[in-house]
DNA sequence: AAGCATATTGCATTCGAATGCAAAAATGAT
DNA sequence: ATCATTTTTGCATTCGAATGCAATATGCTT
């Protein structure tokens, strides 16, 4: 009775505050406006009309005039695939501790990522996160239209681009090394996607270790990275005369897979019959009936450098690009042991 | 050289469109609203002007006018359970389809879902999907503000609200029966966090079904629905005078690590020593390791019926709340068998 | 060809907050 | 107390698209 426009039928305004406090819209506004001219009497006076009303300042409205909508957009593949649940939730709670938002995005299939994109320009985020395929046109296209992308995992050989990377050259010569001094000289690998850069930079180091330190590669086998393509994998590189007794998975879930399959259908024991190795240092690879010996990825840091290179660029667009490499390393497990016999 | 002006500092904007194809921004306008009233010969001219200058609707704006932002906030807990982001990669795939984008929340501690809650006020966001915390008084605040939630796989009791629930009382039933069936009767526990929902739910559901059949739970112990958290719950379990000779977990995960304390720490064999089965029949679940008989909660399904339902809430706010219930099933693993001797 | 109904189009305004600029108030120096 | 400085405040405009209404064009009927 006494105010009976108290609740008003929508939300608030700026206007609704500022004539609450009998002040004009543009104090309120500027009081919500981090470092703004504001005596601290009108703060105080707007604050509480402020908090009356339940005023909260309208992002849309905002972004609308200062052109930031303080939303990034996150590309992530949406292949069942532990790692990328992990990368997100991360980039996700660092982004928010700067005070944006993730608008997320999941990729089946290549022609995902158009939509993403043209998503991204209709709600003016203001930054890209891939960590999922990303033509080398694409990113032009993104380029022109000055939207920073920071790819995550990936990136165009010598074109240059934003990018968070591991670099687990160090880390799989260990990893082979250790291999190697358990007498092992026979390699199966079981690579990833064709298409996938991480894929062939693992196999190209493991290769590369395995030959400078003796070993040769005897068999290989293709999966796509996830556990249920391993099996095949597997049976096909057992099926190779000799066989190979060590075996390098391009990522932890395919190595889990193979594990499995070895243990479960082929019937040998890990690590006493074979050994396997993997790479990305996912979660499930500690779990006991695995313990791999793997590459770990500092996902943490990775997302936290992504995040920082990002704000970078949305402060500075004319930032030349920079490519951060964050180096993986090495997990002893017990999915390895000595060569049999 | 040709066109001085083909390529404007920032983007295009309806205004460019229209003085390009000579028409007012109005006719702009309507030729990207779905059924609005415009000519073949104008939707002809503007498009071809839209394509010239790679024009697309600024969303931000759109929503402000609109008062829709299309925006659904998905808030879900962090804690590295692969139900989550199972259900998120679902939920977004599913809203994408509709036209909808995806906020993408994390929630860490309680603390969290109060700024989850502002965030969602302030970019206006069409509703909220909660597959984590959401307390009641949270919940009428956002009924308050007009914000339609559906609530994944929890609700309050009596207190009404969207709700996507997954029932397994008949597959609970089934479960118990399958394990009595094997001549269990001394059943151990390993429960979820006590604030859960489904945890409780599904305790209930397991000591009732227990007891029907003639079981008895004879140890219980209490994880936090992780992997890790199930190593100590086991070592208790097995610590009872006589030992359970079948474990209940809460959730798959918790079973997993269960098995693995069993098998690799305790030293028995499962099921010859001990049956296990889980809930929520995630991916892992069916990794070979374990092949978990667990209950399974239709994912896809439940998403589809929160993306419905969400739609319907956005399109007629006064409908009044409603639950659906979708079925679990029961999937026999290998992880139960016999009771030994 | 006139008359009327219907389909298109443009005009002008609106959504809610931010901001350049000028007016007003507070502060300080003398 | 006076004037110069600095800080605060308000005014008016802006961001980009949507939309009610009025004006115009089109189609149909006879």
């Amino acid at each position: 009775m006494s105010e009976p426009f108290s609740k008003p039928s929508g939300r608030a305004t700026s206007y609704d505050v500022a004539r609450r406090a009998g002040v004009s819209q543009s104090a309120v506004s500027r009081c919500f406006k981090p470092g703004a001219s504001i005596s601290k009497k009108m703060r105080e006076k707007v604050m509480l009309a402020a908090k009356d009303l339940n005023y909260q300042p309208n992002a849309i409205a905002r972004g609308l005039i200062t052109r930031r909508s303080n939303l990034i957009a996150v590309l992530v593949s949406s292949q069942m695939n532990f790692y990328y649940p992990e990368v997100l939730f991360q980039l996700t709670d660092k982004f928010s501790k700067q005070g944006l938002r993730v608008l997320l995005f999941t990729i089946n299939e290549e022609d995902d990522v158009e939509d993403a994109i043209n998503q991204v320009w209709q709600y003016q985020a203001d930054g890209i996160i891939s960590a999922s395929y990303l033509s080398i046109e694409q990113h032009k296209l993104l380029e022109e239209r000055q939207i920073p992308v920071v790819m995550f995992n990936r990136y165009f050989g010598d074109y240059p681009s934003n990018t968070i990377w591991c670099d687990t050259a160090a880390a799989t010569d260990l990893m082979i090394g250790h291999l190697i001094d358990f007498g092992h000289t026979d390699f199966g690998l079981i690579e990833g996607p064709e298409y996938s850069m991480v894929n062939r930079e693992r196999m190209t180091l493991s290769r590369k270790a395995i030959k400078e330190r003796g070993g040769k590669v005897i068999a290989e086998a293709r999966g796509n990275y996830r556990y249920e393509s391993a099996a095949n994998a597997t049976q096909a590189l057992m099926a190779n005369d000799p066989r190979p007794t060590a075996i390098i998975a391009a990522n932890d879930m395919m190595a889990m897979g193979a594990l499995d399959e070895l243990k479960n259908v082929v019937g040998r024991s890990v690590p006493r019959d074979v050994s396997i190795v993997g790479f990305d240092g996912i979660g499930a690879a500690r779990f006991a009936s695995y313990e791999l010996t793997t590459i770990r990825q500092p996902i943490g840091r990775m997302a936290e450098a992504a995040v920082t290179m990002m704000l970078d660029r949305i402060e500075k667009p004319e930032t030349s690009s920079e490519k951060r490499v964050l180096a993986g390393s090495f997990i002893q497990g017990t999915s390895t042991g000595p060569v049999p016999q």
